[in-house]
RNA sequence: UGGGAUGUCGCCAAGUCGGUAAGGCACCAGACUUUGACUCUGGCAUUCGUAGGUUCGAGUCCUGCCAUCCCAGCCA
């Protein structure tokens, strides 16, 4: 596995340290809002954060930012904590609630309004949108700026009492209203909401804002390097000047990196509550869904995800990954991982007219071809086998190297046979292959050292025990699928062949009770892994078949 | 139009004090092969958004221009 060369995030600790800013031990926090599931963008900042006190031995910490208990739900809490585990993201340094902060944050406001840097604002939402000018044009100072200290004392302790309604006032930081950076215009760092929250309950009625709640949690809990996404950086100034004000040393440094995207992948908590909430997914977890719980049951394992996170390193660029690299480190660890079972998807019969009628072989198929123990497992052969319907072609394309008439091929781990007929249903569908075995080539290979061409998996029939398999696909055909055609909306890009169920997959034995609820597929390479008791992300069950698309493709 | 940021191969992404373009994905070719997969080998940027400038020498420094993204929530 790859590791993470330098960024620009590790090179500026390394500058910290060396200045000793942070006192030789840094410490970071992944602060997600409790109004979705995780996904494989939280993933990547996650890493980040998690990677970075990991590579200098610091700590981190989880922070809910649950200061908005408008979106807020404790069923989001409870995922949040089961998913950053899964992704084996240990939050040593300890789980937070930034409402748990709202005392202090009470009291720093205080100390604001006496430094005469914070004013209660009577002004409503929209006049303020007025007051505060546009991306080119100045503000202008609110007619509320110049209170006293002593009127703004009492009125932020009524605001708190409850004395007013929701949005009728505000408290703001006074700091500059004709500055270019809007964020800087006396922004609301408080306002009032009579709402339960998720966790305080009905304690409070005034709900500090993000850009002023979230320095203070981070220097509270003794943060070094504040590691966010994108969007913030234009925040950072008033990130500083909370920190700065407020008086703490050694303050954090909140530093930007660019956040994920992907090809078919939406990736906004907005749009994957509308996917839960329109009934178009079964759920957050859903194994179509970029959450990593549906990741989860689709079969991805953490450590392929952290891989993948490593490996799409950490810039400011904008940038869309593509979907192929996610598999791609799946794939390359279940490889190395996965034990292999022989599944028929489109089973078809084929009969071996020449094998005795009653006889059951054994033979040995390996656990893991990459493994060095070379470990196998029995599996059953008898008459009559299922092999793929893809396996077998009236008419053979050019090139075609499995089963035809007059073709011989090997049956994987156990003879060379050669196809001699085939029949048909009423509407010309082929529902059985005839072929003769060859008893030399038992193991498959032969005396003579002839060679074939092809080799197929099976199952015998009368050993096969019954799956239903289910096949995902992309749950979008857009690359971008919030990129929207004009009166659409972007549930209009979704694929409609993103979920395929096999209801009459035939499996080899010992995959009894074997549900297939869940399996996760990459037919692409030729592997599909089943979600069951058999199969865990530390030990995944799978099975490597050839896929239409691709050996037809080749074939030409 | 103000501010902030970003532009290195189809996609990510390294590029130290300027010294003559890492790596991965994808793709292509070949070898190997008890699945056409896997594995292995080889090929994939005379060029770094663009136009100039400084220099013996620039992706790296300077200037202009172009493109893209973010910001006008009492969301985070």
């Amino acid at each position: 596995m790859d590791t993470v060369s330098s960024n620009f995030i590790y090179e500026q600790v390394d500058r910290d340290l060396a200045e000793g800013r942070c006192e030789n031990t840094i410490h970071t926090r992944f602060p997600p809002e409790p109004n979705g599931y995780l996904h494989i963008g939280s993933a990547k900042a996650i890493w980040i954060s998690a990677g970075t006190a990991k590579k200098y031995g610091g700590k981190f910490n989880l922070r809910y930012d649950d200061t908005n208990p408008v979106k807020e739900e404790d069923e989001f809490v409870r995922s949040i904590e089961e998913d950053l585990r899964w992704l084996g993201a240990v939050p040593d340094g300890g789980i937070f609630y930034g409402s748990d902060y709202f005392e202090k944050c009470y009291d720093f406001a205080v100390e604001l309004i006496k430094k005469g840097k914070a004013f209660v604002c009577d002004l409503s939402a929209d006049e303020m949108r007025e007051y505060r000018g546009t991306l080119t044009t100045p503000g202008k100072n609110s007619p509320y700026r110049d209170r006293s200290v002593e009127e703004n004392l009492d009125l932020f302790a009524r605001m708190r009492n409850g004395e007013f309604p929701d949005g009728s006032r505000t408290l703001r930081a006074k700091i500059d209203m004709s500055s270019p950076n809007i964020n800087m215009r006396d922004p609301a760092i408080y306002r009032i909401l009579h709402m339960n929250h998720h966790r305080q309950g009905n304690k409070w009625c005034i709900y500090p804002l993000y850009d002023y709640a979230h320095p203070i949690q981070d220097a509270l809990e003794g943060i070094t390097h504040s590691l966010c996404s994108i969007e913030f950086e234009d925040h950072r100034p008033l990130y500083d000047w909370v920190v700065r004000e407020l008086g703490f040393e050694k303050p954090p440094r909140q530093m930007e990196f660019s956040r994920l995207n992907m090809t078919y992948t939406v990736m906004s908590k907005r749009y994957l509550r509308a996917l839960v909430e329109g009934g178009h997914v079964d759920g957050w977890d859903d194994p179509r869904m970029p959450t990593l719980s549906g990741l989860r049951r689709r079969g991805y394992t953490p450590e392929a995800i952290r891989n993948f996170c490593d490996r799409i390193g950490i810039s400011k660029t904008y940038s869309v990954v593509d979907y192929a690299f996610l598999e791609h480190c799946i794939r390359e660890e279940l490889n190395l991982k996965a034990e292999r079972k022989m599944v028929v998807l489109r089973p078809i019969k084929l009969v071996i007219d020449n094998y005795p009628e009653d006889q059951v072989e054994y033979f040995d198929a390996e656990n893991n071809p990459m493994a060095e123990d070379g470990a196998t497992h029995k599996v059953p052969f008898s008459k009559e086998l299922y092999i793929e319907a893809e396996d077998f072609m009236i008419e053979p394309i050019k090139g075609y190297r499995r089963l035809f008439i007059g073709n011989e091929v090997r049956l994987k781990y156990a003879y060379y046979v050669t196809c001699t007929g085939y029949k048909c249903d009423d509407e010309g569908n082929v529902i059985e292959v005839h072929a003769d075995y060859d008893p030399e080539s038992r193991g498959g290979g032969t005396p003579d050292g002839r060679k074939v061409r092809g080799t197929i998996h099976w199952v015998s029939a009368k050993h096969a025990v019954d799956a239903e398999v289910r096949l995902y696909d992309n749950l979008f055909n857009t690359p971008d699928p919030s990129d929207v055609p004009e009166g659409k909306t972007f549930t209009d890009n979704l694929n409609p062949a993103s979920l395929e169920i096999i209801e009459n997959a035939k499996c080899e034995p010992g995959l009894e009770n074997a549900k297939f609820p869940e399996s996760f597929q990459f037919l692409r390479a030729g592997y599909f892994c089943v979600d069951n008791k058999l199969s865990t992300p530390e030990k995944p069950v799978f099975n490597r078949t050839v896929s239409l698309k691709d050996s037809f493709a080749k074939a030409k």
